[in-house]
RNA sequence: UCCGGGUUGGGGUAGUGGUUAUCCUUCAGCCUUGUGGAGGCUGAGACGCGGGUUCGAUUCUCGCACCCGGACCCA
């Protein structure tokens, strides 16, 4: 017997059932949106991470040389991979580039609820529209997915903020303030204390009476945005609210602003993100975490050396996911579902496998046996894979040139003419016959 | 990397420093070459791995692996 590795899992059938049903779900989605699907590699060099997010990266990478002496990765993220894609084609692709993708991906990480090493996401981005409808539109995409999973808006919120709020404000302040620690500190604003949040933003440089007016200033409400650029008095906190409230406005248009609040103690812990940015959580806060995040990360593809390009995305992840759609019961049933079974008694393989392609060639799912096994065992088995029909081919029917149609739900069975099944039928059940 | 709690047949469990490790369920076969969700019989299947203490360890002890939480981190 081996282990599995920590953090890596298995799925069994009717896990992975559910899971299929929520991943083809979140896929059509996108695809109604107009993401196009693409493919990508499961390693890539190591440099590309260390460049985006320094050299402290590797060591939550799988990482090691490979046989031609090159430093790869296992990726840890989509992001790199689609930005170094939309550079390499950067003239031949017509924008915006709407691209969809859901794969695993592996980060050497401790452990916990929702949080795995090898992890499913799928990615979701728009490349070449800086507009707001672009934003929008990423939001009206993930609560679309989300409600056709099943969830209501009384169960998720998407908690919304803007990174050139947030370091326009701080701009804005008489002191040497290094931004991506203070963003650092909102970020965990909600995590520590009061006091601890005051001591983190002092440390990025705000005096503690500017650190409490900045923790006033984040309490504004939707319809007061205007106050913060009346405190800052600068162009870019006044675009970066305008940026925000046309955002907003767009999702109204979209469908997806009921599901938005106002959230700028939201800031993800992200450096490379540049304007509006979401976090979706649990209504209810049963999981404690964020579910999964996005926003706009407008410079990323330029440090890749392509044309300065704006993008924006998202990325929900499936173990997270899973928790909040099982916290609101709409995780699907983890149950088989087949069609038909043809059970087979005595040598009656040729006629049974007749009916079994006839069914199969409508689109059903039909099993047969395939392990000699006796009447009762067939039976049992087609219980045990829920079968909704069972078509005795056995040699006594087949002797009256008939078959057996049972519905298993209720017992009920009934002779039917072998050339008759499954006749012109697209669906035939028991009901048909009776 | 750190903290806490775990690990006994496939699942859920009882128990013990000493004969054949308990019960439920599951699975397979048979009763039943003709009827599953009922019953009977038969069978399969476990002390996570390694070291130490001991005459003897599933039980005590140490290390490791894995699991469940949490901290850190979160691309």
């Amino acid at each position: 017997m081996y282990d599995h590795l920590k953090g890596f899992r298995d799925f069994y059938p009717a896990e992975m059932g559910a899971r299929r049903e929520v991943i083809d779900s979140l896929e059509a989605a996108a695809r109604r949106y107009g993401f196009r699907e693409v493919g990508t590699p499961a390693l890539e060099r190591t440099q590309m991470y260390v460049d985006k997010s320094g050299e402290e990266i590797v060591e939550e990478l799988y990482a090691f040389e490979d046989k031609g002496g090159r430093e790869v990765a296992l990726t840890p993220e989509l992001t790199p991979t689609v930005a170094r894609m939309v550079v390499a084609k950067q003239q031949e692709l017509s924008k915006p580039i709407k691209w969809v993708s859901t794969r695993p991906f592996w980060r050497y990480e401790q452990v916990q609820q929702g949080r795995f090493r090898e992890f499913y996401q799928t990615n979701v981005d728009i490349f070449g529209s800086s507009e707001p409808e672009a934003d929008a539109e990423i939001l009206a995409f993930a609560a679309d997915a989300l409600t056709d999973l099943g969830l209501t808006g009384e169960e998720f919120e998407f908690r919304v903020s803007h990174r050139d709020i947030l370091g326009g404000l701080f701009e804005s302040f008489d002191a040497d303030v290094d931004t991506a620690a203070a963003i650092r500190a909102v970020d965990k604003s909600e995590k520590i204390s009061h006091n601890e949040y005051h001591d983190l933003l002092v440390e990025a440089g705000l005096s503690y009476d500017q650190a409490a007016e900045f923790d006033d200033l984040l309490a504004v409400g939707e319809d007061d945005l205007d106050e913060l650029v009346d405190f800052a008095g600068t162009d870019r906190v006044e675009a970066a609210v305008t940026n925000l409230q046309n955002v907003l406005e767009a999702a109204a248009d979209f469908g997806a602003r009921e599901y938005c609040t106002l959230s700028l103690e939201t800031a993800r812990g992200l450096d490379y993100y540049t304007g509006v940015v979401f976090e979706c959580f649990d209504s209810t806060g049963e999981v404690s975490r964020s579910v999964f995040g996005g926003g706009r990360y407008d410079d990323l593809i330029e440090s890749f050396g392509g044309q300065p390009t704006p993008a924006v995305g998202v990325a929900p992840g499936l173990a997270p996911l899973s928790l909040l759609l099982q916290r609101a019961d709409v995780w699907p049933e983890e149950a088989f579902t087949t069609d038909y079974y043809v059970l087979q008694i005595g040598d009656t393989r040729s006629e049974a496998a007749r009916i079994v392609r006839d069914l199969r060639e409508r689109g059903h799912v039909v099993e047969t046996d395939v392990a000699d096994r006796s009447f009762g065992s067939q039976l049992n088995y087609a219980d045990s894979i829920n079968a909704e029909t069972v078509v005795v081919a056995g040699e006594q029917d087949l002797a009256n040139d008939e078959v057996t149609i049972k519905e298993m739900e209720s017992g009920d069975q009934t002779q039917v003419p072998v050339d008759e099944f499954p006749g012109d039928l697209e669906r035939p059940t028991y009901d048909d016959f009776a």
